[in-house]
DNA sequence: AGCACA
C-alpha cells in the first residue's frame, strides 16, 4: 500500500523524500521559542509520538522548526493534515526535513558527529563520502526520550482555527491573572505572589470571578513573577494563566 | 526566504 503522490495539479517544486522529521517554516517569528515549541508539541502530538522539537532564533533559522516523530507515518499524517494550518495567525508550511535528525541517527547507530562543521569552510568541496556509517562509536540504545508521551499542554483547541496565547500585551508591571478557581481569595494570591521581589498588591475583581491583577514595582519584577508562577495550579484541575495587564 | 541538531 505504498501511497503515490501522483503529481496532481501544480504546486511548487522541491519535494523531499519522506522523513521522520518535518520541517516547518512561515512560523510567526514574534513567538518566543519556548512557547513556540510547546505549542507545536501540543498541536502535533495527535499524530504520533514526538521525539524532539527543535527551533532556533538565529537569523538564518527564525520562523522555522523541526519536529521529529518516532514514525515516518506520523510525520506524513502531520504534514498533510496540518499543511497551511493557521498557527499564531500564519499558515504553516510543512515539508519533510532534508536530512535525518541526529536523535534518529543516534538511535539508528548511523550517527556520525559532524566534525567538519567549521564556521566558514571551503565552499567548493563536495562531500560525497556519505556512503557508509556502519559504526559511529558506540551504538545508542534508543531515543533519549526528550518528551514523554503526554504533552504538557492540554489547552489546545483543535485544527481549524487556533487561538493560542499570543503574548499580545507588552510588558507591564501589572500582571493579569486568569483562570483562577472560584474559591480563590486575595489572600491566597498574595501568599503566592509576595514571594517575588517588588510585590505591591493583589486586586481581585468581584464582578468577575476568576481573574486578578497583581502589581509589582517594575516590569522586570513582574516578569520574574510571571515566569515563576505561570500555570501554577491552585487546584489540581485549573492552572492559572498569567499575562501582562493591558495598559 | 531561510534545512539544524546550542
Amino acid at each position: 500500500m505504498a501511497e503515490n503522490n501522483s503529481g496532481g495539479g501544480g504546486g511548487g517544486g522541491g519535494e523531499v523524500e519522506a522523513n521522520q522529521t518535518i520541517y516547518i517554516n512561515n512560523l510567526n517569528e514574534k513567538i518566543k521559542l519556548d512557547e513556540l515549541k510547546k505549542s507545536l508539541l501540543a498541536v502535533f502530538s495527535q499524530f504520533g509520538k514526538i521525539v524532539e522539537v527543535l527551533a532556533f532564533k538565529t537569523l538564518k533559522h527564525k520562523g522555522q522548526a523541526w519536529l521529529v516523530f518516532e514514525d515516518v507515518s506520523s510525520a506524513t499524517k502531520a504534514l498533510h493534515q496540518m499543511q497551511g494550518f493557521p498557527f499564531y495567525d500564519k499558515p504553516m508550511r510543512i515539508q519533510y526535513a532534508k536530512t535525518k535528525s541526529d536523535v534518529i541517527a543516534k538511535a539508528d547507530g548511523t550517527f556520525v558527529p559532524r566534525e567538519r562543521r567549521k564556521r566558514h569552510e571551503e565552499k567548493g568541496k563536495k562531500r560525497k563520502e556519505q556512503h557508509d556509517a556502519s559504526q559511529a562509536g558506540m551504538p545508542i540504545p534508543a531515543y533519549a526520550g526528550t518528551y514523554g508521551s503526554a504533552p504538557p499542554l492540554s489547552q489546545i483547541p483543535y485544527p481549524g482555527g487556533v487561538k493560542l496565547p499570543e503574548a499580545p500585551a507588552p510588558p507591564n508591571n501589572i500582571l493579569f491573572v486568569q483562570n483562577l478557581p472560584q474559591e480563590t481569595t486575595p489572600m491566597m494570591l498574595q501568599m503566592l505572589f509576595c514571594q517575588y521581589a517588588g510585590f505591591k498588591e493583589v486586586r481581585m475583581v468581584e464582578a468577575k470571578p476568576g481573574i486578578a491583577f497583581v502589581e509589582y514595582g517594575d516590569e522586570m519584577q513582574s516578569t520574574v513573577a510571571m515566569q515563576e508562577l505561570q500555570s501554577f495550579k491552585l487546584t489540581p484541575q485549573s492552572s492559572m494563566l498569567i499575562t501582562y495587564a493591558k495598559k
